[in-house]
DNA sequence: ATGAAAGCGCTAACAA
DNA sequence: TTGTTAGCGCTTTCAT
């Protein structure tokens, strides 16, 4: 094996102990002894049995980000976040990719296969209320996008509702009046898909539009594949919309891809809005209006959120159950539906933050930090 | 802390060792006693403590995949499919971002933080020959992505000059005398960068055509906004480029975004092709014409090799030194340079890989298993 | 086929 | 301030 802290010890001729002490600073050392123990771990280039101080301590160190998989870029953005603020709790992020499948998730749940993680944060696509309860693992665990009533999980989420609520009243602020959905009924989290079809219908009410359920077809998986096979659909009513808004952006640049080759003009003849705000939509053309949620508060706020469970503090708002912790969002209004002239500034590729800013349309809505609530 | 092997071992009514080959399957055991662990074992909810595993067995049994981002489509892709190969051969994949700064990647090589990880997989984009020659961590290691002569390191590459001299060939081949390149000198494997370079000049060589510095301005990051940037240099220039060649698709991507912005046709006015055949591409409008290397066989063979290195294996070939893996790749002629008619099979959205058979231009070199060398 | 005991490298408790 | 010792949970000799 390598070198232990016994072969350093003796080359230092200190005690074990006192490495260790100047390895971890756990206790204060002769200025003197420091100095020739710094010596032999250099000399020797001793670096710590991971494993060993593991199972001494009782944690490794490792928390797990479980979520459907890397290939869609809101995930990977995300997997960025949490990776940085996991870091800074001096915590290493293992990434485990479901595929989105159910089997998957709940092994996940049920502790399977060994024992690596401190804590576990959750992108749930199918597992929801039942199986959570269910669950007999004892591994700390929040949830990443998903909002599970009853309080007994710690989570972290976008208002989903109040956002496809502004997605779909925006569009309606354009005189579309036949609005279509893509990604109801499908993943990324049982939920999230049926809070955002409520927002969405919200508006028509509020509108006082009907609804139409041939506008809401059942969409599986959130790739763009899907989104261009579902638009194609959409295209073939008779009646077919004159906007549509898609529960994730993959199935938005999916649909965008259909519309083109379908020979529509995006916005004039459709319009088109998505949801999470990957970096794709703002270099397409035309570039993606989008509801962007707050990636850096919820990859922050989950990691907070483990952390505390992890130590075995509350957590967060008392003792009346876990917190749950909404992320903002805003509405970013891009060329997909209003147009290039009303989207762009100065340069036609326009950075993140500034397009919803400048827009006349945009609407923001939450706060960045996370409001707490239990 | 948890279930340990002698709580059940207890509960089993046998020793600890029984217990411990009934898990590992590492002696027999009578069936008798086999039923009775395996019903304590469940009945206890046990779960293998991996610290005290690893701690006793030398192994962690996870492999580090070192590379720059996740934020690029293609290393998401890659780092799947690593991670599937990897499940293949028991192993769990630990994703190590490292933004692409040359620290990080020194710190990597050093060995730095502690030693989670059995192996390591690094797709360099600073480090090189020397970095490598003088590192003294004795975790092995596999360059994905990059070549360094010398035969030090086990490394698996596609033949980047060889798919640089194709691309360029192909948009000679449509009558394109002034190719523009954006992704010079940039990142991805220091090395990489300069063979498909040398693969560009020297398609120019062999049709007659003059080099011209202007059409190769330096390129920094391999991000969507530096090739829209670096894309609008290019069309300063008093004799703009007919047609650019990047060497990665989201350059091209943002490439392709800046010339529809500044009201080019793509491809009439300006073809484009990309590297690296991610996901996105196949979705742009126009789609884009691109090398794609064989992920697939890319990961496979990386952590094929670096299995054999743990394993204490020679490694491919006899001892003549750490061997080379060739994965292949195909150039996928899509609309960037063809334009929409000879592209589009009857759907608009064509697959991956029936894209590039169907085309007339699409031409593939190299195997998709990869050739060994060394 | 099964059991007893040693020890992987580290840290926490106690002693000096 | 420094040293000694025990033990985390597991696998692995060596006995039986």
């Amino acid at each position: 094996m390598g070198v232990s802290l016994r072969d350093v010890a003796a080359r230092a001729g200190v005690s074990v102990k006192t490495v260790s002490n100047v390895v971890n600073g756990s206790a204060p050392v002769s200025p003197h002894t420091r100095e020739k123990v710094r010596r032999a771990l250099a000399e020797l280039g001793y670096r710590p049995n991971l494993s060993a101080r593991s199972l001494r301590r009782g944690r490794t160190g490792v928390v797990a980000l479980v979520l459907p998989g890397l290939d869609d870029p809101y995930f990977a953005e995300l997997a960025r976040l949490v990776t940085e603020a996991a870091a800074e709790h001096g915590w290493t992020v293992l990434i485990d990719q479901t595929g989105g499948r159910a089997d998957r998730e709940r092994q996940v749940l049920r502790g399977a296969g060994a024992q690596l993680a401190d804590g576990l944060l959750l992108c749930p696509v199918t597992v929801g209320r039942r199986e959570l309860a269910d669950r007999t693992d004892a591994t700390p665990l929040v949830l990443l996008g998903e909002r599970v009533p009853g309080g007994t999980v710690p989570q972290v989420a976008v208002d989903d509702r109040r956002a496809a609520y502004e997605a779909t009243g925006h569009l309606l602020s354009l005189g579309r009046t036949r609005v279509g959905v893509i990604g109801a009924r499908g993943p990324r989290g049982p939920g999230a898909a049926r809070r955002r079809l409520a927002g969405h219908r919200q508006a028509l009410r509020d509108a006082g539009l009907p609804q139409d359920a041939r506008l809401v077809p059942p969409t599986g998986t959130y790739r763009r594949a899907e989104g261009a096979a579902v638009l194609r659909r959409l295209l073939e009513l008779d009646e077919p919309p004159q906007a549509v808004v898609c529960f994730d952006d993959l199935l938005a640049l999916g649909a965008l891809r259909a519309a083109l080759s379908a020979g529509l003009r995006v916005p004039r003849d459709l319009a088109l809005a998505g949801f999470g705000d990957i970096e794709d939509g703002r270099y397409s053309t035309p570039t993606l209006t989008t509801v962007s949620p707050d990636k850096a508060a919820l990859a922050r706020s989950a990691v907070a959120l483990l952390a505390a469970r992890i130590d075995g503090a509350p957590g967060g708002s008392g003792d009346s159950g876990a917190p749950a912790v909404v992320a903002g969002h805003r509405l970013l209004v891009r060329e997909s539906t209003v147009g290039v002239a009303a989207a762009a500034g100065p340069d036609p590729v326009v950075p993140p933050q500034s397009s919803g800013a400048q827009s006349p349309g945009a609407q923001s809505s939450g706060s960045s930090t996370g409001a707490i609530s239990s």
